[in-house]
DNA sequence: GCTGAATGAGAACAAAAGGAGAACATTACA
DNA sequence: TGTAATGTTCTCCTTTTGTTCTCATTCAGC
């Protein structure tokens, strides 16, 4: 059990941890709990060590880790059930919560936000944010940002031909679909999910 | 585990290729991290070779690849720019990622799964989620789950009339506006967010 | 009073992190 | 083909960081 600032600095290690993905160093620590000293800092680490809930890489920078014990709040939100029009919101049996960082966070993934209409009729508007997976392959049907000509990004969504071209559609009746030799497109990556903020 | 400055070359690395769709070159490297030595770079490029984060190909230029393994933050990811048909992705000055828990997460929010698709030329389609804030008041427009005679709970548009009555609007031209009187509707929650997942 | 725990400041040191630049090999390109 | 640009390998340097000390202060409890 840690003392009272022992705790203070273990749960900035967890807000820190959570939101940059890596652990503070001591000085950022210091200056957050308003500790003139990184040998003072360093104490109360020497100590969450010994007590089995963090781990320490000797003499590295940033060299802290969270054991499991300590692990942080995850990145959940509660889910309530369904909701449809004229009925009562349904609970969703077996699923309470919903893990937002497993729809969104992984490796080789980046936002981008989207501008223009061309693919309102799927759902994403100008201004949505779209989650890309970086890849150079994708499936047919998919969602892809494609560079053409190694100078025109683009949403789309991809279409293979069974002569080698690839086509590419936008989701907007007013825009033709645009079919390209397949050295022309380069596919930069995959939209694996779409957000929008109403704030 | 890169260094501080090891990941802000690898940071760079995945935005420049995803931007152009090749390796950037040293110098380039160098310049974007105000760093003056090529030599330098070279030393960081080595130690995420040795993570097995990157691939180099040897005295090649631009012969830098990137391996899947490459690490990203938990609850952030890096807002590449916008995109936009027939353009090249635009970097957006002075957002480079984008925080999804400051987004999404706060202790009086929920999510829900839509049903059907009385919102759909909002853009809210069958399946998707959206992130609710518990709260009994609404601005005009706002998109709000609605309890009506408290049984049934539907998610609209909000709109408050001069005589005190509500009127409660589906973004699907095929559903009527519907209206009430104020003492039938009960505001639940207001929709602030949506995402959706293609997987 | 006395004691011990908790907290803090700061000095001193070793190692890591970050950088500059020279020198050379290889590649890119007009 | 020849020249500039690029990648690669060094060594030397400064700053930052982690680490280990000692000393001081406060406070609760006996």
């Amino acid at each position: 059990m840690p003392t009272d600032r022992g705790r203070e600095v273990l749960d900035f290690l967890r807000a820190y941890i959570a939101r940059h993905g890596r652990a503070p160093k001591l000085r950022e620590i210091a200056r957050h709990l308003e500790i003139g000293s990184r040998g003072t800092v360093h104490r109360y680490l020497r100590a969450l060590e010994a007590e089995g809930l963090i781990a320490i890489e000797p003499a590295r920078a940033r060299g802290v880790r969270l054991r499991r014990k300590a692990a942080a709040r995850p990145f959940v939100l509660p889910l309530l059930g369904r909701i449809a029009a004229g009925r009562p919101i349904e609970a969703v049996p077996g699923a309470d919560e919903i893990d937002l960082s497993e729809f969104f966070v992984a490796p080789n993934r980046f936002v981008l936000r989207v501008a223009g209409d061309s693919m309102v009729e799927d759902g994403i508007l100008d201004g949505d944010m779209v989650i890309v997976e970086w890849r150079e392959t994708a499936d047919n049907g998919a969602i892809v940002v494609a560079l053409i000509d190694g100078q025109e990004a683009t949403l789309k969504r991809l279409q293979k031909n069974h002569d080698g071209s690839v086509t590419l559609r936008a989701a907007n009746s007013t825009m033709p679909p645009m079919r390209y030799a397949a050295d022309r497109v380069r596919v930069q990556g995959v939209v694996v999910g779409q957000f929008r903020s109403y704030r």
